[in-house]
Order: structure tokens, then sequence, then C-alpha cells
DNA sequence: AAGTGGTCTAGACCACCCC
DNA sequence: GGGTGGTCTAGACCACTTG
């Protein structure tokens, strides 16, 4: 067999597509320009809708598209650096903290979040929600929550479960000595709720990151916050100003 | 319009599928076994095999499932908590690092690694490729770019571009001082590469971790690193061993 | 009403793994 | 060779937005 091997490992249309649009978006589109409709592009590239769609998904989940039903695709705008350690070691709520409280239920959590707190399993926490905006988008939604052990003196008759409730728990919550906090990140898939107030369909790629506050020598908090994964660069530290992405593979020098 | 609405938002097939299959992963299966295939699966749910393959796509990025060509698909391990950073403040390859350094050459790398490095667009820079696994197999691997400035004693007339040579970059890059790192995470596609190296195909979704080492008060390197997004949950700070994940939507109490 | 992306179908063939 | 998941097709209909 000394023959030369052409096309021996034939990479899929949709993956040749991606990079063949990719390239086109770098050189040809601008940002918030408009990609002809799925029918189309997929007629010019001869191949069925449904393969043209798989190529858009990976760009859309690489943060190069943007896609609305009924409206259209759009270039995207780069990825917003998003700082996740805005004021290390200082509780959700302290000045310059970057969420906006929505409101505060009363619930039971889940049983994962009630083992993390050392609550029992059906010992209602305050449930707090916030919501993130990033020029006036939403970025990200969190679910705070804060057992009544952690904020003791909150009058049991406040505010009807609303914004002024959230802000008195974090309120609250400041008076505790912070002693550390752990986060994790990982990759979810955005429940109905968070989608709706995301606006993203149900089911849409999102970075979790699950922080742990802990004061008197246990769990005193614990925040799931939703991000957006196509819009939202976590960054760590400081900065994070800069645009780093893979570039196309090279050869050894 | 006093009707009650029924079925007003009907949830898309794949969408309730995708519920139910996750109830019975919990209440059925146990981890390693190994599903119907998708054939038999569509049947016995009564959709096609498309529609039952994108509840399986969710629940494979949700890191419930892992799927392999030929094989079949089986009930995949809880994530594996990974720690990010290990070492706080320590340049890479220093002792007790997860790292493992594979082969060190010397290329032009991409344009904004060469922004962030501030080196010329032409000006190769040493590039090591690590890999890191966890009980036997690999969750991640590394492109770490670090310029010959920041390595001035490197011998030139090294080991021939192999894992030899990566070790004396580490071993070099040491004897800097480190003032700090900054970090960003955001995800990504598995270049082809890296999905070979990760066992995944080309396009996995994957979480692209961006670390820039500062000395000298310049960033005297930076570290491109690539996380299976299905099986790994990236951890800050300190143990990050405790379960943690969104549970069904509940009721306000 | 027209146009967009989102869902779904019923089939076909291919690449890969294991027996 | 037989079974698995991965790719691809050509259609249809639906949900949503906009003029």
């Amino acid at each position: 067999m000394g023959t030369t091997q052409l096309e021996s490992v034939p990479e899929p249309k949709y993956w040749h597509l991606k990079t063949v649009l990719s390239e086109a978006l770098d050189s040809e589109f601008s940002v918030g320009e408009i990609l002809p409709n799925e029918r189309d592009l997929a007629a010019r590239f001869g191949v069925a809708r449904a393969t043209l769609r798989q190529a858009l998904e990976q760009l859309e989940l690489e943060g190069r598209l943007q896609r609305r039903r009924g409206v259209g695709t759009t270039v995207a705008p780069p990825r917003v650096g998003v700082s996740v350690d805005t004021a290390r070691h200082a509780w959700p709520g302290a000045p310059g903290d970057a969420w906006q409280a929505v409101d505060c239920v009363r619930e039971v959590p889940p049983a994962s979040v009630a083992d993390a707190l050392g609550t029992g399993p059906d010992e209602p926490v305050h449930t707090v929600r916030r919501s993130r905006t990033y020029s006036g988008r939403p970025v990200a939604t969190e679910l705070l929550y804060v057992p009544q052990a952690s904020v003791p003196d909150l009058s049991a008759i406040d505010a009807p479960a609303g914004a002024a409730r959230a802000r008195a728990v974090l309120r609250e919550l400041q008076r505790l000595d912070l002693e550390g906090e752990d986060r994790a990140v990982e990759l979810a898939s955005a429940r109905a709720e968070d989608a709706r107030e995301l606006d993203r369909l149900p089911g849409a790629p999102v970075l979790l990151v699950t922080t742990r506050f802990h004061a008197e020598g246990r769990t005193a908090a614990l925040s799931l916050a939703t991000y957006r994964a196509d819009t939202c660069r976590l960054t760590f530290g400081d900065t994070g100003r800069v645009e780093i992405h893979h570039g196309p593979e090279r050869q050894a020098s």
C-alpha cells in the first residue's frame, strides 16, 4: 500500500463548514452584522439545513454568533470578562459588588444545598435571588442560600418576600466574620427559570459557579451563580482584560 | 379569557425526555451501567432517533452520561473536582503541581498569545505541552508559552524538543520571582489536537483556563489549559469536595 | 402575513469497537 | 460481521418577531 493517503481522514462536513464560516466571520463580517438565513446559507454551501445548524451551534457555543428565533443570526461581540471574585473576602451584598438583589423567599433548598449548609432536609432557608447585568444585558443569575442561623437577628416579620427582604438578609450577613470562601466552576445547562432570566432557551450552556462562604467554623452561605457561557469569560484575580484565544494550529520550528 | 391554560406552553419533547431520563438515571441506574442503544431507546419513547439524541447530548454535556462510538452509552461517575490553583503563587512545574510535561518546541505562537506576552509577531517562544490525568484518565491538556526572555540561561543546544527540554524550561522558570497571576475561564470547543489527547471528538465542549504569570513587571508566561467540560469541575480556593447541583425547582413557602 | 430560528421525523450511510 | 454511536439528508411543522 504505497499510495499517498488522500482524504484518508475525511473531516465531518459541519466541522469544515464551521472553519470556513469562522474565517469568513473574521474577514468579511463585523460585530452586529446579520448573516443570511439558515436556509439560504445551507443552499449556498450545498448541505442540508441540519448540517449547517450543527456548525452554527458550535460557533454560537464559542461566542462567535448570536441567534434569536424570529429575528436572525448576528455576529456576536467579543466575550465579556466578568470578575468572579470582586471584593475578595467580602460577603455578597458588600459595597461595590456587581449584583442586584431581586427578591427573597424562605424555602426548603435542594438536598445537596442542605447538605452543604448543614441544615436539616426539611428546614427552609433564606433564598435570595440576584441578577447581574453588563451594559444593560443580563449575564448571570444567582441563588444565594442563607440559613436562618447565619442571620439570627433578622426579624421574621419583615417585608413580604421581596427585594427589600433580600437586602435585609444581605445586610445582616455583613455582621458575620467571613473566614474564607471556596469556589467551583462547571458547565451546566440552564434551568427553565434561569434561561428566561438570561434571555436564552432552556438548556442553553451556562457556567455554574458554586461559592461556599465560611464563618464561625461552618458554611454560612452558599451561592449558585449561573453565567451565560456564550457571552461570558469569568475572570479571577485581577484585570483579565486581554483577549486570548486559540489560533489555527501551527508547525513546530 | 377565564379559562385555565392547559398545555399553553408545550415544552419540547427532547426537554421532557431529558427530564424523564435524568430521573431514571437517579433511580434505576448505577454508575458505569450501560444504557440500551439509541435506536431501542428512541423506539421505547416513541420519538425519532435524532430527538432522543438531543436529550442524550444534553445529559452528556451535564456530565451524567458518557457515550463512545462503537461501544455504547454508560452512566458517568460524578464530576471530578480538579484544583486549578494548586500551589498558589507558584510557577508551573513547581514541586507538587499536578501536570506532567510532554514535550516542548520553539514556535511562533498565535497572534493573541504574542500580544499577551509582548513578543514580536514572528518571534518564536518555548511552547511546552503538558497533560493532566485523574486516575489514569486524561482530564486536561495545556500549552504553556514561555518567551526566551523569561528563561535567559537556558542553553539553546538542549535536548531535541522533547520532554527533557520541557522540564528544562520549567526548571529555569522557577528562578524568576513570581509576582502574581490572573486567570480566566471560558467555554470553548476542543481543537482537533486537544480532542485526541482528551479522548473526545473534535469540537467537544471544554473549559479553557487562561493564566498569565507576572514577573519582572511583565507577563513572563502564559498558560492555556483545556479541561474536559463533561468530566471536570474546576475548584478554586480549597477543597471543593462537596457535591452540589441544582435540584428540581420548588415552590416558595 | 411573512420571515426567522427551533423542533421533529424517517430514513441512509459511515467510523469505530469488539467478537 | 454485527452492533454501537456519529454524520447527513430532505422534508415538515411550530414558535416567535417584525412590518
